[in-house]
DNA sequence: TATAATTCCTACTGATTTACTAGGAATTAA
DNA sequence: TTAATTCCTAGTAAATCAGTAGGAATTATA
């Protein structure tokens, strides 16, 4: 059940954009030193949070990455959810659409999954970006 | 986030054994025909949960293993813990010991953490092997 | 215009973990 | 005595993780 560091690294990368959210955009070999994260891997992080459209990318010296949206209005689990799967087993995923058994309908654990996978939905969903900056103001 | 077949294989044997709570010891032969797991995989998982105190064994040709307790009394959460981690990041854990960062008390990201272990907890700590059986009496 | 700082893209890789397999010893009901 | 079981340890192929590596494209500034 252990987050990897995908989900981890993308959280803390989406939280220091969160901080600097009107100022302008921050490079990424900035935040590679300031949470001590790799820079390529951070690059590979945060190209996959654009396509999801959660941040915007100004290109050339001076560049960097700016959030795409007021971070009041960004989830942890709009975050993670294209880094890593969040639901705890595959039938209880709503993106993967494999048949994973033929007992769908009389399996008995499934309800746990199911119990599960709603309150880590629910702890992600009611927490945002801004919920978890230090400058609590923005 | 996704469990792993430890935890998963590990509730579906539980789940096995509740519903037969009562009427003598099961095989793990069975179980593994029964559940489509590899024998010799379960067995070591069913070892696991035997040192945890969760089943009890009767050695010898008829054996097999029992349920230490009423599967009302026996969580979800007491199930998987044993098996797999599952706190979602390490400085979360109460098991590891690890002082993980020396940022402990100024980390903001550790909020949403600690929210989202204790929404796991919440929901596998509320639910029980007899909430699970196909047989509901039991 | 040249340079340095950046994003962007793809391929590779060592280490670790996962999900088993394999083999056999000990125990016990029939 | 045999067959069915638990019990124990070691090995292992495949997958995943957590990066490295190398370079192309873009752009503000000197």
């Amino acid at each position: 059940m252990k987050l990897s560091t995908k989900g981890e690294y993308g959280v803390r990368a989406m939280v220091f954009l969160a901080e600097r959210y009107g100022q302008g955009p921050v490079s990424l070999s900035y935040i590679s030193q300031r949470e001590n994260i790799s820079l390529a891997y951070l690059e590979q992080l945060v190209a996959i949070l654009r396509k999801a459209g959660l941040v915007e990318s100004v290109r050339g010296a001076y560049g960097g990455y700016v959030l795409a949206r007021d971070p009041r209005s960004i989830s942890i689990s709009e975050v993670i959810r294209p880094l890593e799967p969040l639901a705890p087993v595959e039938c209880v995923s709503d993106e993967s659409q494999v048949e994973c058994c033929e007992q769908r309908e009389t399996c008995t654990t499934r309800l746990v999954w199911e119990k599960l996978r709603d309150s880590i939905f629910q702890a992600l969903n009611s927490t945002t970006l801004s919920d978890l900056c230090s400058d609590r103001a923005s």
